[in-house]
DNA sequence: TGTGATAGTCACATTTCGGTACTATTGTCG
DNA sequence: CGACAATAGTACCGAAATGTGACTATCACA
């Protein structure tokens, strides 16, 4: 419970927290300043195809008025933009743009930056395998919220 | 960014998330269905011997307005007292209640019959070295916010 | 064709958060 | 010893984020 011996939920808190704000941070630098990590739900799931909102949301863990309304901060934004989804008349596909393809370039430069430095903290094979035990623990999206909340105790 | 290969945000994410509902659904079913993960920033640094609350704001890596009010909170609900520190008049200590204690023994069983499990499903060697890494790889109490804030793009 | 379910949005209330300001106390430096 | 900057904690207030219920349009299926 004690800094010592972190309980499993504060091991996760700290990876995700520092994850997020070193991600951010560097995203500011390049000219993506103004997304936010509240954000990051949506652009973690973006594909240059098109996702759904209702899509979005599962896999976020978010409700589906949040998601649009963080769609809607990012299509303001210019990162995505709405299209009518040709297989269904209600859905509208979430799009990312020109600039919002940049900003997922830019993440997945910094995410991997991250990594090499991990991996070089513990060595590639130790993080191989973190990579591969963090994979098969969380198997799904998180249903409830996927993100946020603090630390269990 | 797909959930075939999800960056370690992602993973990060589902990982503090599902423990996070799992632990405060089965904590409800033990009689502490007051508490929300919002407190477990707070639950998740006390110490028998009590903590100051800007420490706990270090640790949570939250401001000490919000530590302040979740403190109330928990007080409310007769988690914690506060008492005046012997140290320093201006300081006082956050201190777990009988009850505190009772959930901190709780949410402990709860985390390590989870441990349990995920060392089940990987295996204990490969479960010690995953906790090794993690502790390896954050290093100290996130330091900006440490609990809220969607994942990263 | 009719019925229930789903995709998305709107509007409202509630909760949660962050910044400024303030008091009390401490430590430090002349 | 006395002044002054720094720290612990709290109160207040506006802003931000979230959750709930209701609503329209469309789909799926019988």
């Amino acid at each position: 419970m004690i800094t010592q011996d972190p309980d499993l939920g504060i091991l996760a808190a700290r990876l995700l927290f520092s994850l997020q704000r070193e991600v951010f941070a560097r995203l500011a630098e390049r000219g993506h300043g103004e997304v936010s990590p509240r954000h990051g739900a949506i652009l973690a799931y973006l594909d240059a195809g098109g996702v759904r909102a209702t899509e979005l949301a599962r896999l976020s863990g978010r409700h589906k008025q949040i998601v649009g309304r963080l769609v809607d901060e990012l299509e303001a934004l210019g990162y995505v933009e709405r299209r009518p989804d040709p297989a269904d008349r209600r859905a509208k596909l979430v799009v990312p743009t020109e600039r919002g393809l940049d900003q997922q370039r830019h993440a997945d430069e910094i995410i991997a930056d991250i990594e090499r430095r991990h991996a070089g903290t513990i060595g590639e094979p130790a993080y191989a395998q973190l990579r591969r035990a963090l994979m098969a623990i969380t198997g799904e999206p998180a249903a409830g919220q996927d993100e946020s909340g603090p630390a269990p105790g």
